[in-house]
DNA sequence: CCTCCAAGTTGACTTAAGTCAAGGAATTCT
DNA sequence: AGAATTCCTTGACTTAAGTCAACTTGGAGG
């Protein structure tokens, strides 16, 4: 889910009130383990410590579609179950994993306590919402090549040149920029080509921050 | 945005704890007249009692790409500005308008004062992810028959048949699949080809929400 | 070092969907 | 009612991007 994985984290840290984490109780799932199934009520929501979840709904003909793998650091459920008293989607432990589990009424109760509480979520869903919003945007762009531009200068700080490591597989990226790794991979090709990057395995140096910036709006 | 604003007034006028609009201050801007603009430092949030505001953002080349309209019953700001402390967009009054202004260090205050203000922008902000969520869920879709599908299963409520009642002009309607106008119409017509709706100006009607949904994953 | 497997790339082909341009409805205005 | 504007539809064309299939590359492990 875009790179929202640092950014999760960041906020729990910087911000975490002392004593959130201690208002979860811990769960452990094992590889394969169903932490919550669709339609099932939500009573809480979840904080991955350590493993792998993977989220997922299902169409009508019983086909698994995933939507979001999450990692150490990442929330799950924590705005549905303030919205909604059902699971929209399943998650399944893909690895052995440790989650805290935080019940939506003692939450509820917590922030009545104490006003750090609330407003640690009430920064949490807004943090929540602006990511979301610029991957609507970026979704929102038409071609492929533009997204791809978009996520690249977004993972890019310098002003002239600067490198973009990828931490996922090329099959991850395409699947954010709503493609599929061959698109990807031409698209890469070609702007390596017009000397836009540099492209070494997982090591992207994008040349020229401006003229790339340029290719957004044309 | 979608069909996000009837959740919204929903939201404001159901849990609306007493008191939240005596919190912000009445501004009033004519048409033309800009809110605030991009790299402005956000002291506070809005929310729209008449009129429309235009948000948007500008290319390098100075061109205006609307992000969004706003209407009576919509927040502006309300997540940025608890997590930046800048806008990264444009608001412009179309019409003649009337907003509350919200001071985000007063309405922080406030929610260590009430708990149940605290609480009621957890449940907005909540909220708001879960419909920009599902934006994402249908920006996803590869076709726009399949958004198209998507958007109008959303709108229905009946199992069997249905109809759903376009407020809007399809040229909107178009933007919000992500795709133009044209597109949309040659989209309808097949649909009315094959039997599965039935369009007559702005009353489209679903003969079929089963053959329907069995379009989404083929 | 070689084998094997997954990840990535490339090519040929097909299709969805955008662009441009023209023609029809449907509103609104006088 | 007629004119004018805006909204919608349609056609012809072009291009982006998905599919399928083959091939290459690069590690991990024997």
């Amino acid at each position: 889910m875009y790179f929202t994985h640092t950014i999760w984290k960041r906020i729990f840290h910087l911000n975490e009130p002392e004593g959130i984490k201690a208002l979860g109780r811990t769960k452990k799932f094992q590889k394969g383990e169903v932490l919550f199934s669709a339609q099932e009520k939500a009573e809480g929501f979840y904080y991955v410590e350590s493993g792998e979840i993977r989220v997922f709904k299902m169409d009508e003909n019983g086909r698994e579609i995933e939507v979001v793998r999450l990692e150490p650091g990442d929330f799950l459920g924590e705005a549905i179950v303030f919205v909604s008293s059902q699971f929209p989607f399943f998650a399944q432990a893909v690895k052995d994993s440790r989650v805290l589990f935080f019940n939506k009424n003692d939450i509820l109760r917590s922030m009545d306590r104490d006003p750090l509480i609330a407003k640690f979520f009430v920064r949490l869903l807004a943090k929540k919402c602006v990511v979301l919003s610029q991957k609507i945007e970026s979704l929102g762009l038409q071609t492929v090549r533009q997204r791809l531009i978009h996520y690249l200068l977004s993972n890019c700080s310098g002003e002239q040149q600067c490198v973009v490591e990828l931490t996922i597989k090329k099959v991850e990226l395409a699947k954010i920029l709503g493609t599929i790794s061959e698109t990807l991979s031409r698209n890469l090709k070609q702007m390596q080509e017009e000397g836009l990057v540099e492209v070494r395995g997982n090591r992207i140096r994008v040349l020229d921050c401006c003229r790339m910036r340029s290719g957004l709006s044309a």
